[in-house]
DNA sequence: CGAACACTTGACAGCCCTCAACGTGAGTGG
DNA sequence: CCACTCACGTTGAGGGCTGTCAAGTGTTCG
């Protein structure tokens, strides 16, 4: 029943922020410390807020003062830990907000009404969720944890009127919107399945690199039916693809663990899809 | 070239804005008459707009007030009208506006280093165009006139200024961008070529019906290429199964000229597309 | 230890792409 | 009015990529 109101299950079995703030709280943002610390885990409990957060970007350099800041600050809602399995939001919920993933994995996806399930995409640390409900204020998709997922979350309402009186939010939502179309279209095209493959496993590369993780050796959080789903392929193609590439010297594959030899060969590959 | 910083084509051999501001005109917005013409090709002369623009809808719904709502229509440039075949803006221009197109069809493709030509989209009157770009700052894609195209040009950073004073603009241009982020995965499905035609003749029938022409007996304004490079198919693909929904009776094909018989047909075939 | 699940590997078939040739309509110039 | 050109579209034959089906292996968890 897709056209039925129904609540957001948000943080439906996860506890909620670790340290909820008081009303008062809420009304003196200086209650908050200041830290320097920018580590990767960082839990977000200071004005710089998480250094893989992706509106840090927005925070930090388009010269955002202080005051605009510590709004923005007062506005997120930690929610986690939510385990693998677990549904960040279900399609048709009520939309009233968006979220930056502090750590874990997300995968958006649909059921068309074949039953087959289509990936819409996996969202990794500092990458933000629920923006593609705006249009019709409701999710339409699900999200769910592939493994143990920390969010910031932002209600849309209070975000949209802050961006109002921050130019630096309004024009960061902005970004990342139009990032989203474009990354959305990138995988439209009709690539062959090493390509697309490819095209996965170097930008997924990126994505971590961007976030400060090693482009080289990572863990895929996800299920070879995910990527499946993602890609739009057969697991048994994706399975078989990567075998060839692992036979080929470019990759080594442990269960889920990956490590790129040859990123230059795969790069070459995805290149179509990359920059189509 | 991709990367080297180039003028935009904008209105590269269009005329310009029939009746451009002066500077004083500017500053007084009241100089616009009111009218309440609301006809499909209004030239848009008037405080509401083309009644086929997608901001006609943020600002006479979202309660915009009079004010804003003249500001707004200050920001418009009418460009036109460009001719079939020519360039909109090209890939690597810089990004300086989006348009709301206002009559004729605009078709959105990148080529990538194969050749190959992957259709990003078709943008009929009321639709907006460029708002891929505002990430990268640059246009990611080409857009081209399939026909005769007027368009609305809005310069940007002026609209996002004013965004952040009229939050009915500003959530508007959410709404715009976050629809465009839903249809852009649509089609990234793995469907059958019946499908995949199906979902874009309902698609492109319902897209008119919205803006008040015929959903029952159209013309396709782009080449049966163009289709087959948007649907990832091959072009003889896409003239084999026209044809066979003209055996089955679905529908009937005169060169460009489409007419929808059985509807019901194509939307059940269309269904796993477009609500995926 | 057994069951469930994820993943791999193999055989086969089907959809659609490729290649090729032909038909059609619009525009042009004689 | 007609021949010509050219782009667009249609139709046919063949092959390749990848999905489907099936069986087997390895891992996790109760």
């Amino acid at each position: 029943m897709p056209t039925s109101t129904r609540r957001t299950t948000w943080c439906a079995h996860g506890s909620r922020a670790r340290s909820e703030p008081t009303r008062e709280t809420l009304l003196n943002p200086t209650a908050f410390p200041r830290q320097d610390a920018r580590t990767l885990s960082d839990d977000g409990d200071e004005l710089h807020f998480c250094s893989t957060c992706a509106f840090s970007d927005a925070c930090l350099s388009q010269g955002m003062d202080k005051s605009a800041l510590m709004e923005l600050h007062v506005l997120v809602e930690h929610v986690g830990p939510i385990r693998a399995g677990e549904h960040v939001f279900r399609e048709g919920d009520d939309f009233d907000a968006i979220a930056a993933v502090r750590a874990g994995t997300v995968k958006t996806y649909v059921v068309d009404r074949d039953g087959r399930e289509h990936v819409l995409g996996f969202h990794l640390p500092g990458e933000v969720i629920g923006l593609n409900a705006i249009d019709t204020d409701h999710y339409p998709c699900n999200a769910v944890a592939l493994d143990t997922v920390m969010l910031c979350r932002f209600s849309f309402p209070q975000m949209e009127l802050l961006a109002t009186r921050v130019p630096g939010l309004q024009r960061q939502l902005f970004r990342l919107m139009s990032r989203d179309i474009g990354r959305a279209s990138q995988l439209a095209g009709d690539f062959t399945a090493d390509q697309r493959l490819a095209a996965f496993l170097i930008g997924f590369s990126r994505r971590l690199a961007a976030r400060g993780f090693s482009p080289h050796r990572f863990q895929l959080t996800m299920a070879r039916t995910d990527i499946a789903n993602y890609l739009r392929l057969a697991p048994e193609t994706v399975s078989r693809v990567l075998k060839r590439f692992q036979v080929e010297g470019w990759v080594t594959v442990e269960r889920r663990e990956l490590q790129l030899l040859v990123p230059d060969a795969l790069e070459a590959l995805a290149a179509p899809v990359l920059r189509a």
